[in-house]
RNA sequence: GGAGAGAUGGCCGAGCGGCUGAAGGCGCACGCUUGGAAAGCGUGUAUAGGCAACCCCUAUCCAGGGUUCGAAUCCCUGUCUCUCCGCCA
């Protein structure tokens, strides 16, 4: 959620940055709305004001044994009118908090502005994309089938299409590359692993910012009204959810494994088969709570430990700054890592560091306390993959493809996998 | 799912319809004390909104309604937590 001081300060610039956000908010309704609500204010206020002397008049007066109906007779239109306005007001600030929860976060002065993906520049490139070699490159999906890795026939038949079975040695793969990551957050950069709940309530998207307007991308538990998570910023960030924390302890890291559910609406066809879009996918996901000042440092931070992952299962992947445009809703400014496919022969994207700034801290009361005894602040929540498999797995296993079809086991990845090589013969 | 108990500040915990934004304790911060520390002593310490404003005003004792001139305190509804029983990986 936006500052409401961008309202009466600096509509111009709030208006700016959405319309380089790609967004049309109505901003002179919100401005409107704000203004009558403060208006509203200073006179019930007032009114309170009125009532509450009379009423302590008139306690002092019984006190004394004294008769107060004079006073009590002149408080029938305060109440009154007290009423009526209050009910105004209360309807008018749930309008605005409403529509304000549908202002997406602008984006930092530093981000490029542009509308189309294709604009994001790339501001780093590590390794080689592997091209040609001597020998004809497989897909995933050819390597995995010949070796029995997954079952996309028998997924379908469980649930419906785009939700991998995986089997054998693709199973365990999966759980190395799983714990793989995990270590390697906790122990080298200094995360604290937590486990989180694969269903939260709406409280906790509003707070991510999926909700109110991203409900159709989500799998929902009707009967109970919960949703299966997209992501697991979504319950990692909502630890702290109305939380004040003692400026001491910050910066909070958190990682965190989860299976993640997104319905993907729409976007049927091509370029979904395999895993390179499915409906459920696993994924370790980083989050940090920090003081402000040092939120865009940690974003550097948060993508080098994003990236130290890719490096130590010696992928060859590239780093792009998304544009204002392909901004999602609550980031202020973002990275995208996107490793080579040689069998698909395009990029993957298997990770987005985003900066929220306090856009989530202000949606989900997240604050900290100072350490000059100052009142709370909005801290600034920062997240990233790191990273999301499905698509890992594609690459590892298109980067690592052998003429006879066996899969090279990247070194870091054999003493949780248990072996050097995946080939048929394993089967 | 059935029965009962409860929800007060960062935490614990008191609270008669008015003088309670809320006793007391803990914690925390600062100061005194000390060679240094502990202990001890003193002072301070909720959040949000309005306003130029740390003065002031308004609101907040789970949430929403109601009674009343006045509600943390009384009434209704809902939510959540705990205990016991049932079911269960």
């Amino acid at each position: 959620m936006i500052d409401a001081k961008w309202l009466r300060e600096r509509p111009e610039a709030l208006r700016q940055a959405l319309t380089d956000k790609g967004v049309s908010v109505d901003v002179d309704a919100l401005v409107r709305m704000d203004q009558e609500r403060r208006e509203i204010i200073i006179t019930v206020d007032a009114l309170k004001q009125q009532r509450n002397e009379i009423s302590k008049a008139v306690g002092e007066r019984k006190r004394q044994g004294e008769n107060a109906d004079d006073l009590i007779a002149r408080t029938g239109d305060l109440i009154e009118e007290i009423k009526a306005l209050d009910t105004r007001l209360k309807e008018l600030e749930a309008d605005f908090e409403q529509t304000l929860l549908t202002v997406p976060n602008p984006a930092h002065p530093s981000v490029p502005v542009g509308q189309d993906p294709s604009e994001n520049p790339v501001v780093r490139t590590w390794g080689e994309p592997l091209e040609a070699t001597d020998f004809p490159l497989k897909n995933h999906l050819e390597l995995g089938e010949a070796l029995g890795l997954f079952d996309f026939a028998r997924g379908t038949k469980i649930t419906g299409t785009g939700f991998p079975l995986y089997t054998g040695a693709g199973a365990k793969l999966e759980r190395a590359l799983i714990n793989f990551m995990l270590d390697m957050h906790t122990q080298k950069h200094g995360y604290t692993e937590v486990f989180p709940p694969f269903l939260v309530n709406r409280t906790s998207l509003t707070t991510t910012g999926q909700l109110p307007k991203m409900e159709e991308d989500m799998y929902l538990a009707q009967v109970d009204d919960l949703f299966l998570i997209p992501t697991a910023e979504v319950p990692v960030t909502n630890i702290h959810q109305d939380e004040i924390i003692p400026e001491k302890e910050l910066p909070l890291r958190y990682t965190a494994y989860s299976a993640c559910f997104r319905r993907e609406a729409g976007s049927y066809g091509k370029e979904t088969h395999g895993f390179l879009r499915v409906h459920q996918f696993n994924k370790v996901e980083m989050v940090k709570f920090v003081r402000p000042e040092t939120s865009y440092d940690e974003l550097e931070t948060l993508r080098r430990d994003a990236e130290d992952v890719l490096e130590a299962l010696n992928l060859p992947y590239r780093v792009l700054e998304l544009v204002t445009g392909d901004l999602s809703f609550a980031a202020a400014k973002c990275y995208d890592l996107e490793l080579w496919a040689p069998g698909e022969k395009r990029w993957l994207e298997v990770s987005s560091c985003s900066n929220f700034e306090d856009f989530q801290a202000r949606r989900g009361n997240i604050r900290y306390k100072p350490r000059t005894g100052e009142k709370p602040h909005y801290l600034h929540t920062l997240n990233g993959s790191g990273v999301a498999t499905a698509r890992l797995l594609v690459a590892i296993l298109e980067n690592n493809q052998q003429p006879d079809g066996s899969i090279q086991v990247p070194e870091a990845l054999v003493s949780y996998f248990g072996a050097e090589t995946i080939s048929a013969d394993d089967a």
